[in-house]
DNA sequence: TTAGGGTTAG
C-alpha cells in the first residue's frame, strides 16, 4: 500500500515527461494529493505494470509509466495498449500514444497495429487510418487490422479500396484479411467484387478456411445468390455454429423460410450446436411463416436450456410473437427485458402498428420518450406514423410529422416517412390533400406513394385521381398486375366496363405474371399451404366441396362476389369459380372444417388480401361465430361478427 | 497483433 505520494522525485519525473499532468491525474498540486495508491509492490518495477493493468488499475499504470518515462519499453507499452483495448479506455490509451511520442520511441509494426485496433475499438477511425498512413513498414497485420476496422463499422468502400490499395502493395492476404474484407462485399458494387475476391481465395487456397467460408457464403447470401451460398457452405470440410448459422440466416433473409426451417432440422439432426444467433435466424423465419406453435417451441427451449437471453434473440421473440399475433406474448417479452436497444422498442410499435392498435402505439412511444434511455429513430418514426395512420389518429399522425420537420430527436425524414402521410391522408378520405401533399414532396414519388393513393382512391371511390394516378403506375410498372387490378375495381365501382375491358385486353397483350398467391394456416406444428385453385392438398376435395357450399349458405346471407376482383376476360360464372379458388378462401374453409367450432382461425396470405376473400372472411365470422385473424403483407385483420379491425381499408 | 453468422423498417 503506498499513502499519499510524498516522494517528489516521482512527481518530478511525471511532470518532466507530462506537460499537462492535470489531465492525467487525479490531482492537480503534489501537495494536495491525497488519493491512496494501491501498488502491489514497492518500489514499483516493470513486472508491478502488468500486475496493475490486469487488475484494471490504469490509473496507476499510467502513473508508473510516467515513472519508468524514458526507460518504457515495448513489453510494456504492449501491455499498456491491451489494457486499453480490453477496457475501451480512450483516454488512458490516447495517453500512452502521446507518451510514446514525447519519449521519442519508435514503436515496431507490431504496436503500430495494436494503436491501430486501439482506436478501432474507440472508435476513432480518423485516428486508427493515421496510424496505418503513418507506417514507414506495413505487414498483412497491420493492413488487415485496418481494413476490418473500416468492415465492423459499415465502411464498406473504404475497407474495399484499401484491400485493393493492399494488393498493389504486393502484400499477399490472409485468411482473416480475406474473412474481414469480403464483410464489406454487400449492395450492387459489392458482389461483383465479391465474386472477384472468390478467385482470389481460390487462387490462395483459403477456400476451405472456415471463416473465410462462412464470410463467402453469407456474401452470396446477402447478394441473394443462395444456391452459391449453399454451395460454398456444403464445400466446407468442416462446419461450425457460425457457418450453421450463416446459411439458415441466409435463406430466412431471403424470405425463404421454409427452406430455412428444413435446414435446421436437418442441420440438427448433424449435430450442429446452436447459440442465441441461430435461434435469433430461425425465429425471423418463423415469423415470416407466423408459425406460432413452433416460435412457443422454440421459445420454451431457449428459456429449458438456458441460452442467454442477450437483446438480440428478445427482440427476434417480440418480433415473432407479434407477427404470429400474439401481442400480449410479445409484450410480455418485451416488459421482462432488463435491457432495450431502439429495435426492441421499434419491433414492439411496430406489432401495434400491424395491428392497428393507434393507442398502443402513441402510449409505447410516450414511454420511450419518458425513459429518455434510447432515443427514436427513423424506423420509430415509421412505426409510429403507420401506427397512428392504421389506427385512424391521422391529426395525432400528422403532429408527429410536424414535429419531424424540425428534426425532433435528431431523426431526419427520408421518403418512407412522407409514405406515411400519404397513406394516412388517403385512409382517412383525405384523398385530394394526398395528391396535393404528393406534388410538394421534396421527394420524386415512388411506385409505392402512388400505390398507396390509388388504394385509397378505390376505397373512397375517387375515380378522377384514381384514374391519374393508375395510368401513372401503369408507367412507372408496367409489369406489376396489382396495380392493374385496383384500377380495374376502380373503374367497375364507377361501372365505366369499356375501360375496364381496355385494361384487361392489355394486361392479356402483355401476359403477365403476379406473384402466385399463397395462403396458410397452422395446425398441431404443421404447416398447411394453398395456392389459387390447389389442387395438391390431401384434403382437397373436402375443402373444394365445402367452399362452394359456403358460397351458397353466404349468399343468402348477403354476400355478393366481388367480379372486378377477377381480370380474366371470361364469363361471370367462371369469374365467381375463379374467385372461389383463392387461396386464403381455401385456407380458410380448411381452417373451419379443421379446427374445433367456436375456435379462432388463423390465416397467413403471401400478398394483400383481395377484397372478395375480405367479405368472404367478414362471412365466416358473422355466420359461424369465428374470430378470423388474417395476416397479409401489409398487415393483420381481425375479423369479429362481421367486421374487420382495419375498417376495410388495408 | 488482424477474421466469419444476428434482431425492427423498406
Amino acid at each position: 500500500m503506498l499513502t499519499p505520494v510524498q516522494d517528489m522525485k516521482w512527481l518530478q519525473n511525471i511532470n518532466c515527461i507530462f506537460h499537462c499532468p492535470k489531465k492525467l491525474l487525479p490531482f492537480t498540486n503534489p501537495f494536495t494529493f491525497t488519493r491512496q495508491l494501491t501498488l502491489p509492490s514497492f518500489p514499483p518495477n516493470p513486472e508491478t505494470l502488468k500486475v496493475l493493468c490486469s487488475n484494471g488499475q490504469l490509473t496507476e499504470a499510467l502513473l508508473l509509466m510516467a515513472i519508468i518515462g524514458f526507460g518504457m519499453k515495448f513489453e510494456g507499452y504492449d501491455t499498456l495498449l491491451n489494457a486499453c483495448v480490453t477496457r475501451k479506455a480512450i483516454r488512458e490509451g490516447q495517453r500512452v500514444h502521446a507518451h510514446l511520442i514525447k519519449t521519442g520511441y519508435h514503436p515496431p509494426v507490431y504496436l503500430r497495429t495494436r494503436l491501430i485496433v486501439f482506436y478501432n475499438k474507440c472508435e476513432c477511425l480518423k485516428d486508427a487510418r493515421q496510424m496505418l498512413d503513418e507506417m514507414c513498414e506495413r505487414n498483412v497485420v497491420s493492413w488487415t487490422a485496418m481494413i476490418s476496422a473500416y468492415s465492423q463499422r459499415g465502411y464498406c468502400s473504404e475497407a474495399l479500396s484499401l484491400f485493393v490499395q493492399m494488393l498493389r502493395s504486393d502484400t499477399q492476404p490472409n485468411d482473416f484479411t480475406f474473412a474481414s474484407v469480403l464483410t464489406s462485399c454487400t449492395g450492387a458494387s459489392g458482389f461483383g467484387l465479391g465474386s472477384q475476391i472468390h478467385s482470389l481465395i481460390i487462387k490462395s487456397k483459403f477456400e476451405s478456411h472456415i471463416y473465410v467460408g462462412s464470410s463467402l457464403l453469407d456474401m452470396y447470401a446477402k447478394a441473394g445468390k443462395i444456391h452459391e451460398a449453399r454451395r460454398v457452405f456444403e464445400c466446407l470440410p468442416e462446419r461450425d455454429v457460425v457457418s450453421c448459422t450463416a446459411i439458415i440466416s441466409g435463406f430466412a433473409q431471403l424470405g425463404l423460410d421454409e427452406e430455412a426451417l428444413k435446414l435446421f432440422r436437418k442441420l440438427q439432426v448433424e449435430g450442429m450446436s446452436s447459440n442465441y444467433v441461430t435461434y435469433a435466424s430461425l425465429l425471423t423465419a418463423l415469423s415470416g411463416l407466423a408459425a406460432l406453435d413452433h416460435g412457443k417451441q422454440v421459445h420454451s427451449h431457449v428459456l429449458r436450456c438456458k441460452v442467454p437471453s442477450y437483446v438480440v434473440l428478445q427482440n427476434s421473440l417480440i418480433d415473432m410473437y407479434s407477427k404470429c399475433g400474439s401481442l400480449v406474448y410479445a409484450r410480455r417479452v418485451f416488459d421482462n427485458m432488463a435491457e432495450r436497444t431502439a429495435i426492441s422498442w421499434n419491433a414492439m410499435l411496430v406489432g401495434y402498428s400491424k395491428h392497428g392498435m393507434g393507442n398502443e402505439v402513441l402510449e409505447l412511444f410516450k414511454l420511450m420518450r419518458e425513459e429518455n434511455k434510447v432515443k427514436p429513430n427513423s424506423v420509430t418514426y415509421l412505426a409510429v406514423l403507420s401506427g397512428c395512420s392504421h389506427g385512424g389518429m391521422e391529426d395525432r399522425g400528422l403532429e408527429i410529422f410536424d414535429e419531424m420537420l424540425y428534426c425532433k430527436d435528431g431523426v431526419e425524414l427520408e421518403i418512407e416517412h412522407y409514405g406515411c402521410i400519404v397513406d394516412l391522408l388517403g385512409r382517412a378520405g383525405r384523398v385530394e390533400e394526398a395528391f396535393k401533399f404528393i406534388k410538394k414532396m421534396p421527394f420524386e414519388p415512388t411506385a409505392a406513394i402512388w400505390g398507396s393513393l390509388l388504394g385509397a382512391c378505390r376505397v373512397h371511390s375517387n375515380v378522377d385521381i384514381g384514374e391519374f394516378v393508375g395510368q401513372r403506375l401503369l408507367e412507372i410498372e408496367p409489369d406489376n398486375a396489382g396495380n392493374y387490378v385496383i384500377l380495374c375495381n376502380i373503374y367497375a365501382s364507377a361501372g365505366r366496363w369499356e375501360d375496364v375491358k381496355i385494361l384487361r385486353e392489355l394486361m392479356n397483350q402483355k401476359a403477365m405474371t403476379k406473384e402466385p398467391g399463397r395462403s396458410w394456416i397452422e395446425l398441431d406444428q404443421t404447416l398447411h399451404t394453398f395456392h389459387a385453385s390447389d389442387r395438391s392438398h390431401p384434403r382437397r376435395e373436402e375443402v373444394f366441396t365445402k367452399v362452394r357450399e359456403l358460397s351458397v349458405k353466404f349468399k343468402e346471407a348477403g354476400y355478393v362476389p366481388e367480379l372486378s376482383c377477377v381480370l380474366h376476360d371470361v364469363d361471370e360464372e367462371q369469374k365467381e369459380k375463379i374467385l372461389l379458388g383463392h387461396s386464403e378462401k381455401l385456407a380458410m374453409t380448411f381452417g373451419l372444417i379443421a379446427t374445433p367450432e367456436g375456435t379462432s382461425i388463423r390465416i397467413m396470405k403471401n400478398l394483400r388480401i383481395c377484397i372478395d376473400c375480405h367479405n368472404f372472411a367478414k362471412f365466416v365470422s358473422k355466420v359461424y361465430g369465428r374470430k378470423v385473424s388474417l395476416r397479409d403483407k401489409n398487415r393483420f385483420h381481425h375479423i369479429v361478427g362481421g367486421t374487420c379491425s382495419c375498417g376495410d381499408y388495408w
